[in-house]
DNA sequence: ATAACAATTGAACAATTATTCAAGTGTTGT
DNA sequence: ACAACACTTGAATAATTGTTCAATTGTTAT
């Protein structure tokens, strides 16, 4: 029976209670803090990301790029599309995606510098 | 049958697959960085994080001031500290976890300003 | 209207993952 | 040696998630 403790002894509990509350952002701002990060937690969508620094692309070139199903793409872009990481615009048949803004780089290359270090 | 498509007409293909393949991660790289994010893609963990924001505390406190078990606490400090997110000292029967370095308070940060600026 | 192509969508399946529960370390004090 | 506390760990379960498959929508050309 595990439950949640209250450590016996020690600490300033209500102290960093307090503290900790004024600064964790509330359940809304954090729900959609972890699933934005989540998003960046997928191989196929970072490697979509990465095409879009290139260029603005179609998601037929994605799919062909990637060595993936346009289905498997599109499923994809759907939930990069729904955290507003891209944008996209059609043309005649075909639909061209690109990056929304630049937090995306800035974020990929900060999570690239944490790896980069770790690495050695 | 969807198959991996190779776009009838248009485009400078080759052109761009040499282009994105001079910029894309190798795999080691790719995996490594969707896993860091992936690791931020939990609340619980953000949650965490925000804590020790606060203070270095020790796992019975993260587990008071959340409202969760040690159990599962631990779990995720696993995780954490196998990113090198966290580090840790122990001092008698306590184990104290702390912040590895500033990258987490950047990456955290950075994901806020994105979520702020698209709720609007 | 019909055919052809680009893309989207929903359901199904397999794989991953967070939490719980129960049992186990490791350390301190008696 | 024993009990008590802080924490860790492994297995099990439930929930989430990525890809595939099949069907559908939207657009262009004949």
């Amino acid at each position: 029976m595990t439950d949640i403790p209250k450590c016996t002894e020690h600490h300033e509990h209500t102290h960093l209670v307090e503290e900790v509350e004024k600064i964790l952002p509330d359940e809304g701002e954090l729900y959609d803090l972890a699933e934005l990060f989540g998003i960046f937690g997928d191989t196929t969508r970072v490697r979509i990301l990465y095409v879009l620094f290139e260029s603005e692309s179609c998601v037929c070139d994605i799919a062909s790029i990637l060595g993936m199903t346009l289905s498997a793409i599109s499923h994809q872009l759907r939930i990069l599309k729904g955290a507003r990481l891209v944008k996209f615009r059609r043309e005649g048949k075909t639909v061209y995606y690109s990056l929304a803004d630049d937090h995306v780089k800035t974020i990929l290359g900060m999570g690239m510098e944490h790896i980069k270090e770790k690495r050695s």
